[in-house]
DNA sequence: ATGCCCGGACGTTCCGGA
């Protein structure tokens, strides 16, 4: 089983270019981040062309997020349900050919001390909180999306220019940490153990080209899946504009399953 | 110290992104 998650900012700007990458690699569970589209304007037919089903969670203009299967979708919850009035789409979960498959787009944040920052922490603790009620760290499960946090330093091309930012600002490390420790494995770190290799890259300068990198996606799952991992990725060169085809600022990632 | 580049929208400038 092959796992993919992409923030793809903007379904709709970029669903041609999702197609071909689906196309040439055929993962068989898809998690999308940033959607930006409501539920109705997904482009259902042109990933039903390709055979995934599409279980969406989408939102006017923000957020939003979406799961992609050969198989059919099977107990698809939308949101943590924990009787917060949070209108924002960020969580969409289902059980793919017995795989409980979780896609999270974590708050960006904003600065560090802002409101934006206090949500993007309490949504954090939201997150233990739902894993601790709904899900096991014993059963297959993927918990995979963009995280907006870089784990370690070396997870940041420049660690001295983002240090003080949402994105690396030691809280939010903390915050994601108490996710891992609840018992997941990071598939890319279980495959690469040296640093230098980012999934996001700012559109303002100096950005792709001046490798300002972040690893802020990852592909995180329990002990049962980690034992089954047998590689895992990030496709740096989807983050090249081409000819009438702009690119995300995020670069999708990937895991290979071998199960049965 | 700030903008740079993108996408979306009650659009012709703004907000949010990370």
């Amino acid at each position: 089983m092959k796992v993919v998650s992409w923030n793809v900012n903007s379904i709709r700007a970029r669903y041609d270019r999702v197609l071909n990458w689906l196309d040439a690699n055929e993962p068989d569970v898809v998690c999308l981040q940033e959607l930006k589209c409501q539920d109705g304007d997904f482009p259902y037919d042109a990933f039903s062309s390709l055979g995934y089903m599409c279980s969406v969670y989408g939102q006017k203009s923000y957020n939003g997020v979406a799961i992609l299967s050969f198989d059919e979708p099977k107990d698809v919850v939308r949101g943590f349900g924990d009787g917060v009035d949070d209108p924002q789409a960020r969580t969409i979960a289902a059980t793919i050919d017995g795989v409980r498959i979780v896609d999270l787009y974590v708050p960006n944040g904003g600065k560090v001390g802002s409101d934006k920052w206090r949500y993007k922490l309490t949504w954090y603790d939201r997150l233990v909180r739902w894993l601790g009620a709904h899900c096991d760290p014993t059963q297959p499960l993927v918990v995979c999306g963009d995280f907006n946090i870089a784990p370690e330093d070396f997870d940041v091309a420049r660690p001295d220019r983002w240090r003080d930012t949402a994105m690396c600002a030691q809280p939010g490390r903390d915050a994601l940490a108490r996710v891992v420790d609840w018992g997941l494995v990071d598939t890319f770190r279980q495959h690469h153990t040296e640093g230098g290799h980012y999934s996001w890259w700012d559109y303002r300068p100096p950005g792709f080209k001046g490798n300002d990198g972040l690893r802020i996606d990852q592909i995180y799952v329990t002990p049962s899946l980690a034992e089954a991992c047998a590689a895992a990725g990030i496709d740096i060169e989807e983050r090249e504009d081409r000819p009438g085809s702009k690119a995300s600022d995020h670069a999708p990632i990937w895991a290979d399953f071998e199960i049965d």
